[in-house]
DNA sequence: CATGAATGAGGATTCATTCAT
DNA sequence: GATGAATGAATCCTCATTCAT
């Protein structure tokens, strides 16, 4: 038999990731600065006194917010790197696809996040760098290296070549959340992962 | 003999210029909400209170930044549109040398300024998507365009391949104001935009 | 038993009331534009911040301390309608006497600060002049008709000669919040009060 | 021959009044901390700065405005005194008369301003009530007392009685610069007057 | 645990005053 | 003298944080 769970007690455990994600959604909509707490406890449907009993300060609740948006980034990650064995070409079109379904969460609010915040939070910008960027770096130049070295990949600098491949990807991202809730500007993620993987991996074609 | 030109009256007209730099300067490393109006007048060199006698709101300066980062860019493509009969692959090469000179002037800090805080201030983000994402797109689509018709280039769906172009420079100016700050992650934007126009180009090369 | 009555709660029902107290000693001690918020708080002791908790702005406060001071105001008056059939020089000396009392409260502050602030307000002007003055105008107008009509008094324009028997009460108010305080010079309401109706009887006696 | 007056000259010597003047109509109007030394600046037609050449700061404005609107009050005050032989009833509306003349000047606008700002100005409210109130009064009084005397009057304690003489006046001046601005309630102050002297003159009438 | 009233430090804005021209 | 650009002290208002209930 299961342990008793009262539904209370599973509430009480969601709290802080229910405040996460509201603090998550209103920084990113509107900046570290120019969100107040009050609107996140609102948002959150509690009051503001509860977010102290979850998150000591404002700063902190902006770390855990980025802390449980960077953690299941990083395990995707992981996992892709685990998908070792198939031809580079096969592996980045797999990355790209779960980028792709990565755009449709609001996991996309992170990187405009770190990106406006890095100036008044160094250690974040740090940790993220460090943390996400390198590791992602990373991982494209190993696809990349043994790419090339498989012959998969026409031989290019990989350092110089991922901003190719991932730059489409965050400005999408960035996009979401930015001007595309204000203009009628339509961009089809789909259509362009499609038309960029196409560019990019002809582009990468060892020479016929 | 040259019309007497006071010291005064020179410093005067400079002093709006001053404080919008400044004030770029500061919304750019710290967002808008987080910059404090005497940060900006310390740095413009000048008093609280002079910020009020060009300036009447923070609002007002926020806008006066984005409109004098703005005009630039969009005079800079209206050049760039004028280069108009050489071969599609060659504009697109001297477009990027064009944006890897600008990826060294404090243009930079506009788009990120722009991306944190569309949310707060949506006029600013749609006149940005129409004046200058919009402007761009259309300039690359014609390239493109033309470029296809003139079998400069393979067939693709050119709003669908801008991203690809685009995004890379985009990154590189973002970076260059967040994460590049505080890390050791080394780009060299020379060796990235050659690397990309050349994955690119050759991705876009007609069939052989 | 009676319900529990918190003292935290009894506290907070009164506040807005003990807020707008210190402010109307405060606004019409030292004019409304004179007067800092901050002392404003310290005289109802509560802290700056507790202001804006019950009134978004120093206008708001303004405009609540009026209204709390002119409802007690009109329902005086209503009352004094009421005291129908008597004579009109009884009549007049009744309101005369309730006058008097009201000189010993604070809600003689009331017409300094409407005056003063006339200027910056007019739409509390316009709501002092049409509710306060307009409707103290008829009652005092049909008192005087009813007398002349029953030849209690001599036949006199109601209009003109209600500043006669108003003014010096008015005079009183205003005195003790301005000159009142800063001379020697004593003035005693009730013998002002006493010769002034004395006066004014005998000079609206019918012709004997 | 007249000395040489020259056009600038008699400008200079006006500057002082004029802005006094300036001053006066909006400390009148505003109060005078809601009053801004640039709007006085503007109505008197000069620079900000120049007025720093006549008044060191704004309340030495504010003294100058006062004691400029103070001395023909007083003097007019003299020249009534002066009329001395008159029976007491003759005199009264010889004042009154006069009374009402200063009704159509902007002296009017003193009272309204010593009151408003006698609780910021205590010492203007002494000088006020000793110069102008004191020596109002024993004129008032010293007239009243030689009316009784020579039987010209009814017997009245004069210090209780002068209220009911000026009070109409002074609340036709505030209603003027105050209420009077801002509704339809129409006030004929010669027609007040006559109405008012009519009463008193009657009511201190000695009996027949 | 949860609440929301209360606090006060921080920052935008105003305006009396100064001073170089 | 006259000007108006520049200054910064003063004050309104906001909001992160605390704490009694």
């Amino acid at each position: 038999m299961l342990p008793p769970q009262p539904a209370r007690r599973r509430r009480k455990d969601a709290r802080p990731t229910e405040i996460a994600d509201a603090a998550l959604a209103l920084f990113s909509e509107r900046g570290f600065a120019a969100t107040r707490l009050e609107d996140v406890a609102t948002r959150a449907g509690v009051s503001k006194g509860t977010l102290y009993l979850y998150f000591p300060t404002k700063e902190d609740l902006f770390r855990a917010v980025l802390r449980q948006g960077l953690l299941p980034n990083l395990e995707a990650m992981e996992h892709a790197v685990a998908a070792d064995q198939a031809p580079a070409p096969v592996l980045l079109r797999q990355i790209a696809g779960r980028l792709l379904q990565v755009l449709d969460t609001n996991l996309t609010a992170i990187p405009k996040l770190v990106l406006a915040e890095s100036g008044n939070f160094p250690a974040i910008a740090r940790m993220y760098a460090d943390e996400v960027v390198m590791r992602a770096m990373a991982l494209l130049t190993s696809i990349l290296n043994r790419g090339i070295e498989r012959g998969e990949l026409r031989r290019v600098d990989p350092q110089s070549a991922i901003p190719t491949f991932i730059a489409p990807f965050l400005m999408m991202a960035l996009w979401k959340h930015s001007l595309g809730q204000h203009t009628q500007i339509a961009i089809d993620p789909k259509a362009v992962m499609e038309t960029h993987m196409d560019i990019l991996l002809r582009g990468l074609e060892p020479r016929s």
